[in-house]
DNA sequence: TCCATACATTTACAAATATCGATATGTATG
DNA sequence: CATACATATCGATATTTGTAAATGTATGGA
């Protein structure tokens, strides 16, 4: 069996300012462009981590305009419990 | 604040050979050597992956002789899920 | 239509990580 | 003590990832 879907899905968290990215949006959805202002990173490094987020389905997008507001994927977050679960219960 | 420590354990999971490892020690502690025959890793790969599992807390080890015991760490688990849930919580 | 804004994508490079062979360390055994 | 074995560490290299400048794309307003 390949679990290299899984660990893309896990690195997708696994960087400091993602969870950055992951604890503002725990407040409320957010747009990149406020986004960029709370995190000292450029655009463009922005624009990357929220695809990574987005592409692990923990990070729901929305686009209004020109603007993109993210907002947690409550799907995602127990997608991503369940399959943590499953790597680290230590009852059988 | 800082969420380095977080992401250093996130990665420790974030990884194609260290979740096989995780799935293998659910059936039970195993020494280095059997987890060697299992996965088609070199030793000294091997080595640095477990101490990287270790590290994050998510494997205890036991030195008995010349064998290393490592078994998933029913504490570990728990602070790694608390953790983990502190960031993809989608209600307050 | 022209321009500014918001964001994505491309490109290039630096930093981090995975990998393995070689070597070192520790342990049992004859 | 010499040897075999299990594992850790070191050194070198290849791959992956993070970063930002430059560029592209879509949107809305003047």
């Amino acid at each position: 069996m390949g679990y290299r879907e899984d660990a893309r899905k896990i690195k997708a968290l696994a960087d400091e300012n993602r969870l950055a990215i992951m604890m503002s949006l725990q407040q409320k959805e957010k747009c990149a462009c406020y986004l960029l202002e709370e995190l000292n990173i450029s655009q463009s490094t922005l624009s990357h981590h929220m695809k990574l987020l987005c592409d692990s389905g923990l990070v729901d997008y929305r686009k209004e305009g020109k603007w993109m507001h993210y907002s947690l994927s409550k799907e995602g977050a127990i997608a991503f419990r369940d399959m943590i679960d499953g790597y680290i219960r230590t009852d059988k």
